[in-house]
DNA sequence: TTAGGGTTAG
């Protein structure tokens, strides 16, 4: 008694110093907490039995009176032939039954102990407290209230009785007690471990910044706390978090800390590596997905393909070719073997951009591995190379892979190779070998999906077959492939394109009745073709449905309105539109003042054409080959060809814009049909110095202005050169010709004619 | 890896 007061007086003592306020530990490396953890190897063998007989004596009555004799239990406890450990204490109270029980012995030995000797087992039997309390209901009160005991009985906690205190406040959320306890722990004694707890706890808690700054702590050059692979694990997983309280970390910040990490040679695995690096690749951010992949090869971590293949994906999308080439070629360089997701990703991007060829050769030497890597393909790389085939028209040597895919085994063609195949069919106009191959694919149990009856249901709308898409959607929903908004899309743009309105609307209610509701694709789709068939009112209440449902108007379906309003002759109406437009921050562009000078000019109104121009181009839009075009085919109707000329002139050579064919077409037009043959014809070798390619529209015009002046040397000549450029008669052509050269007894230049448009035909 | 996107001058 006597001692621990003495004991007593020594923490009283020290109370005042700053030190001893930071609550000290003297268990200098303990075992992590708060797991019950192997105790470190016993000094003597029978520490294990002064464990047992302890507890046993802890149950006597004799244990909590103020007994002025020595008694048994402390006889075990602190008598110098005892084992001495300052874990044998710990060891006692871990198995005690509850916190209150071994805080009580906590006091039995503050009180009986006849050493000062004692502080450090102190530390260690309040961890076993916690420990204990740790596990009981309602942890989080009784931890804080235990924390404030030790402090009274100025018992420094160790980092573990620590760690886990801040683990339990931050699962009960109490984030300001858990910034209390960090603060006052001794800086001296804080490891890894406690630092990774107190970053998990608060990020979970939301206090980004906060953790932020312990790990900077950590990643110091000279760290006390230098970070592992579970900080890594911590920080790197919550990069990737999507849902986040408080602030979540930038990309800028990422790319820092990937950086530091690798300098305590602490790196993302590849699985978080790749997804840090899709997530800068989908915002656009492939500049940052680059700095992060070279900054952790630079360091010296693992990448492998997987990464690679990640922000390849990403420089495909954004077109840097240039960026691609060089991280195969350092993929080459670092023995990353690219894998099939890697040839995948290669080849995709030369179907896409239609050099097919190219990927048929890269697909070839991956097969064979005359380039080093042999790599087997997967579906996926048959169906995009079909896919690729199909949308240049090669259709049948998209069958031919199919044969191939049917000899590999594990790679059976699916829904996905005859959807291209099909698609690839419907495009070039063959319905009925789609058809064919719908019903093989019935055959093969490959299961026709909603994307199986788009296609087939685009194909025949676009062939002129609206009924019978109409009939197979139906026959299709019956057997249980529902339409979607796609399907919908399709059917109201074949109806709107076929002036049925009525239809097209119904289809639009049928869409948003089935329980599939439109999409924004469908929406302006119809609003096209209202607008477009001149429906203005019906296009306005469509447009008043989809801001009901949510959706904006974007640039080009405002183009639209203004357009139909146009067509209408509704100025105000356009200009209404404009306005709006602009209040709500779309900007318009130069199709929008297209629109409105070309209605303006063809109405007579050229001062308010060019009052629209000069708008335009104060708003920062230049004017474009459209512009010039409608003010010059506007001169042009009301016969000033030569301020029409003046425009052409002058736009080429002021303004920079060269003129294309369409412009060339108007002048021709215009002149020939006012008399003045030689000057299309002179504009026709224009064309020719200027390399502007004429097309069955040039052809058709300067042939009604030579029949016009019967010039038939030159309309033979240019018959010969139509031959040569491969350009095709249309009915207008052939009308022409047929009636101008019966007429003069022609038929046989007309005949060679059309002999040479055949072979022309076939050779193209 | 597969399906629908609307606008301006001829």
């Amino acid at each position: 008694m006597a001692i621990s007061i003495s004991a007593s007086k020594l923490f009283k003592l020290r109370l005042h110093s700053p030190i001893i306020l930071r609550h000290l530990s003297t268990e200098s490396n303990p075992p992590p907490s708060p797991s019950p953890s192997p105790p470190p190897p016993p000094p003597h063998q029978d520490q294990d039995s002064l464990v047992t007989r302890a507890l046993q004596l802890l149950q006597a009555p004799d244990y909590d009176s103020n007994s002025n004799t020595t008694t048994p239990l402390q006889e075990l406890l602190f008598s110098s032939s005892s084992p001495s450990s300052p874990f044998i204490f710990r060891n006692i109270t871990r198995r005690l039954s509850s916190s209150s029980e071994a805080l009580k012995f906590f006091h039995y030995l503050q009180s009986n102990s006849p050493s000062q000797d004692i502080l450090p087992s102190l530390s260690s039997t309040f961890q076993a407290i916690f420990e204990l309390a740790s596990r009981e209901p309602d942890s989080h009160n009784k931890l804080l209230e235990l924390y404030g005991t030790a402090k009274e009985h100025n018992v420094p906690l160790t980092i573990n009785a620590a760690t886990l205190l801040i683990r339990c406040l931050g699962r009960a959320g109490m984030v300001d007690q858990v910034l209390v306890v960090v603060k006052e722990v001794d800086p001296s004694l804080k490891n890894t471990h406690f630092c990774n707890v107190v970053i998990d706890v608060l990020f979970r808690l939301g206090r980004v910044d906060d953790a932020l700054k312990v790990l900077d702590e950590m990643l110091q050059p000279d760290s006390e706390c230098p970070p592992n692979d579970s900080t890594g694990d911590i920080i790197f997983g919550a990069m990737l978090r999507r849902e986040w309280r408080g602030r979540s970390i930038n990309d800028e910040e990422i790319v820092g800390l990937v950086s530091k990490f690798g300098e305590h040679d602490v790196f993302p695995d590849t699985f978080k590596l790749t997804q840090l690096i899709t997530k800068f690749c989908r915002n656009r951010k492939t500049g940052r997905a680059w700095d992060l992949l070279h900054d952790v090869m630079k360091s010296g971590g693992v990448v492998e393909a997987a990464s690679c293949n990640a922000l390849l994906t990403g420089l495909g999308k954004g077109g840097d070719i240039e960026r691609m080439n060089k991280l195969t070629t350092e993929m080459k360089e670092m023995n990353i073997q690219p894998n099939v997701v890697t040839f995948g990703i290669l080849i995709n991007l030369m179907c896409k951009s239609r050099r097919v060829d190219e990927a048929l050769e890269v697909f070839e030497k991956m097969k064979e591995g005359s380039d080093g890597v042999l790599v087997e393909p997967d579906a996926i790389m048959y169906n995009t190379l079909i896919d690729g085939l199909c949308k240049v028209g090669r259709q049948e040597e998209g069958l031919s892979l199919v044969e191939q895919m049917r000899s590999q085994n594990g790679c059976a063609p699916n829904i996905v190779t005859y959807n291209c195949l099909i698609d690839g069919f419907c495009k070039s106009g063959e319905i009925e070998r789609a058809q064919e191959l719908f019903d093989q694919i019935n055959r093969e149990s490959v299961f026709p999906n909603v994307i199986t009856l788009n296609t087939l249901i685009d194909g025949m709308c676009r062939h002129g077959r609206i009924n019978s898409a109409v009939e197979f959607l139906n026959d299709m929903q019956s057997k249980g492939v529902k339409g979607n908004a796609v399907t919908y899309a399709i059917l109201i743009k074949a109806f709107c394109n076929v002036n049925n309105i009525d239809k097209a609307m119904e289809f639009f209610d049928q869409l948003s009745n089935s329980g599939c509701s439109p999409d924004a694709i469908v929406y302006y789709t119809l609003i096209s073709g209202l607008s477009q068939a001149g429906r203005m009112d019906d296009a306005s209440s469509v447009v008043s449905k989809l801001k009901e449902v949510g959706f904006c108007l974007d640039t080009v379906c405002y183009n639209v309105l203004i357009g139909g309003f146009c067509k209408k002759n509704k100025l105000d109406k356009a200009y209404e539109t404009l306005k709006e437009m602009e209040e709500a921050g779309v900007k318009p562009d130069s199709v929008t003042y297209n629109t409105l000078i070309s209605y303006l000019s063809k109405t007579g109104n050229f001062t308010t054409a060019h009052r629209v121009m000069r708008k335009m181009i104060k708003e920062g839009l230049t004017p474009t080959v459209v512009t010039y075009g409608a003010l010059i085919h506007a001169y042009c109707l009301i016969g000033k060809i030569d301020e029409g000329m003046k425009i052409f002139r002058d736009m080429g050579s002021a303004s920079k814009v060269p003129p294309n064919t369409v412009i060339y077409n108007i002048l021709i037009d215009s002149l020939c049909k006012n008399d003045d043959v030689e000057h299309a014809l002179s504009l026709m070798d224009d064309m020719k110095v200027k390399g502007v390619k004429p097309n069955i529209t040039t052809y058709n015009a300067i042939f009604k202005g030579l029949r016009d002046k019967n010039l038939l040397e030159k309309a033979f000549e240019l018959m010969d050169r139509m031959i040569e450029q491969a350009c095709n008669p249309d009915y207008i052509t052939m009308e022409v010709l047929t009636e101008w050269l019966s007429a003069v007894g022609e038929t046989g230049k007309l005949k060679k004619f059309v002999q040479g448009y055949e072979v022309s035909a076939s050779s193209a």
